[in-house]
RNA sequence: CGGGGCGUAGCGCAGUCUGGUUAGCGCGCCUGCUUUGGGAGCAGGGGGCCGCAGGUUCGAAUCCUGCCGCCCCGACCA
């Protein structure tokens, strides 16, 4: 490709709204430009990143069995209120209607849509196992867009879903499938972890990330050294801490506490740390009340209060319902004396002495509760992981912390999607079972940003060769046509080599083509100038290390072939 | 959705507090000459409903009200 009838609109400045390293690339970069919040155009460059990157997708996952289908983007409401999300999935969902009134939304993932299609096509086990994927836009309205492609409320996402007969083989396809993400992201040229995370809303029990490390990540991870366990911060498991000794003796002080509702109110006013003091949540679940309960200076991790009572979202108990279950007490309640609430407690609140918490009555709390003597409740891991928290899986070792860039999410989802739209084939017997089901997905821009992330200098990007837009960056040195004369058949020569060049045969000065070719990061610099003209070779400079090399112009096509075509098989 | 910030040329910004000629600077863009291995120099040029709508005023980028858009921090997700 020449770079003079390319668009490749490079900007020595990004624009003020850029603020992470990948967004404010992809932009000088002339990768991408803004629409509206979370809505981008994909530029040529950035399109080829696209490519290559569902290139590596489409390929490893045909290899893992997988066949690829096209869904809509626009769905009938009427989909998604057979699983029931269309009420429990919120205004994420972009809902739209036809000029008859028609009720749509936008696809945000489509386990409705390929599960009608698995209800109508798939009948009988042997049929069976099938995975089908696809590679397209979905959107999802967040509430905050961020990071350029890294989370667009549009964006392009591979999405997978496996069917299989029963739970056995229906893990067999979800670890085949954990086999091909590995595959796919050493192939990217990351360095990446696979993590046990959070089930979320898609439900279902058993899920990995796949974490791109990177400081700039949003999602904390938790990994042992010592066992090789890895899970993101709101999943990691915490070695519980004993329950304290019961104290037998004495009992709760009751403290007068005027218009003292929050915690930090609570603490400052008594003069005592948040670890002194019992924190009281209380929620409603169908027509049951729970109160969850922590230290006060800990956060409730609401991803494992939700997975352990089984339900997709957390609803706080209303006014009305805090009146009807407790009393006229919001800012005052307490686990003591209560009736037909569940309370269950963090670990670390059983391990608590002299406590302080509400006293369910306005205006007042409780000191010197002893929990086990004073109250019973429920206990369990209800907090985030933290520096100091020992592994939950070995015991052993304290869990060291990274960040990461969630580029990929798989999820064993047993039968619930299939159940809710009756998805069943017939097993050996003849006897209609419902479909096991597993959901995978990858977005695509958000590989290509994380990417960035991890492989960029103060001078721009670096791109690892299997997902550069081109491999080869070739400069005419100046804009004399004895130098263009000079690289017109190298350009030639390099292209009929197999190699993706990018030849920058724009009338520009050297400096500012090759800070150009920095910025946008092809692995494989080749400047040919006068000099290179004069002694017959060209110089080579290895984007990612900065090594230069000067070869013969006869040997340069073999010099780079030999570089290039092992290194497009990634790590 | 809570908290904070921003909106002036394609991009980065000044001017707004304290209203007053023709709204300014750098980069980029166009033309010419010079230059030609690390984002060149000189000269000339084009480009603005100062986010939108009302209001106050003799006069508004500047003051007031409302709206819209965008970004950042938190709660949610590929």
């Amino acid at each position: 490709m020449r770079a003079s009838q390319y668009l490749i609109p490079t900007a020595k400045e990004a624009p003020a709204e850029a603020t992470v390293a990948s967004h404010v690339l992809m932009m000088r970069a002339g990768m991408i430009r803004r629409v509206a919040a979370g809505i981008y155009t994909i530029l040529p460059l950035g399109l080829r990143v696209m490519r290559k990157i569902e290139r590596i997708l489409r390929e490893e996952l045909e290899k893992a069995g997988c066949l690829e289908v096209n869904m809509p983007m626009v769905i009938p409401a009427e989909l998604w209120r057979q699983s029931k999300r269309w009420d429990l999935y919120g205004p994420e969902l972009l809902r739209l209607k036809d000029r008859k009134g028609a009720e749509f939304c936008l696809g945000p993932t489509h386990e409705e849509v390929i599960t009608q299609l698995a209800a109508s096509e798939i009948k009988s086990y042997r049929q069976l196992p099938l995975n089908l994927f696809q590679i397209q836009t979905k959107f999802r309205d967040e509430t905050r867009p961020r990071f350029g492609m890294m989370r667009g409320r549009e964006f392009v996402m591979k999405d997978a879903y496996s069917f299989d007969l029963d739970a056995e083989t229906a893990q067999v396809s979800y670890w085949k499938m954990h086999e091909a993400y590995t595959q796919i992201f050493s192939r990217c040229g990351l360095e990446f972890a696979p993590v046990e995370a959070d089930t979320g809303t898609i439900g279902g029990s058993l899920s990995h990330e796949f974490q791109v490390i990177a400081d700039t990540g949003e999602d904390a991870l938790a990994t042992c050294v010592s066992c090789g366990y890895a899970a993101n911060i709101e999943k990691a498991q915490i070695l519980a801490v004993a329950p304290a000794a019961v104290k037998q003796t004495g009992e709760p002080k009751r403290l007068d506490t005027p218009d003292v509702c929050s915690i930090a109110e609570l603490t400052s006013f008594l003069e005592v740390e948040g670890k002194c003091v019992i924190k009281a949540l209380l929620f409603e679940l169908g027509d049951q009340v729970i109160m969850a309960l922590m230290r006060g200076d800990r956060e409730l991790n609401e991803a494992k209060l939700r997975a352990l009572l089984d339900c997709d979202q957390l609803i706080p108990a209303s006014p009305e319902t805090l009146m009807r279950s407790i009393g006229d007490v919001a800012g005052f309640i307490g686990p003591l004396g209560l009736q037909d609430i569940r309370i269950i407690a963090d670990h670390e609140v059983m391990a608590m002495n002299d406590a302080i918490c509400g006293a369910n009555a306005r205006d007042q709390h409780l000191g010197a509760v002893q929990p086990l003597r004073d109250f019973q409740a429920e206990t369990a891991d209800l907090r985030f992981a933290e520096e100091g928290d020992i592994c939950g899986r070995c015991e052993g070792q304290p869990l060291s912390f990274r960040r990461g860039i969630d580029v990929g999410h798989i999820f064993y989802l047993g039968n619930k999607y299939s159940k809710a739209m009756g998805a069943t084939v017939l097993d050996k017997n003849g006897k209609p079972t419902p479909l096991e089901m597993g959901c995978y997905g990858i977005g695509v821009g958000r590989t290509a940003a994380a990417c960035i992330e991890q492989n960029h200098d103060e001078q721009g990007i670096c791109w690892p060769v299997p997902v550069a837009p081109f491999e080869v960056h070739l400069l005419a040195l100046g804009k004399q046509q004895e130098i263009l004369d000079a690289c017109e058949p190298l350009y030639h020569e390099l292209t009929a080599a197999g190699l993706e060049v990018l030849y920058d045969d724009r009338p520009e000065r050297p400096g500012f083509k090759f800070k150009d070719a920095e910025l946008i990061g092809l692995p494989w610099r080749v400047g040919l100038g006068k000099r290179g003209i004069d002694s017959g070779s060209a110089e080579l400079v290895e984007r990612r290390s900065g090594e230069r090399f000067d070869v013969p112009l006869a040997e340069l096509a073999e010099f780079l072939t030999k570089r290039i075509v092992p290194a497009r098989l990634g790590n």
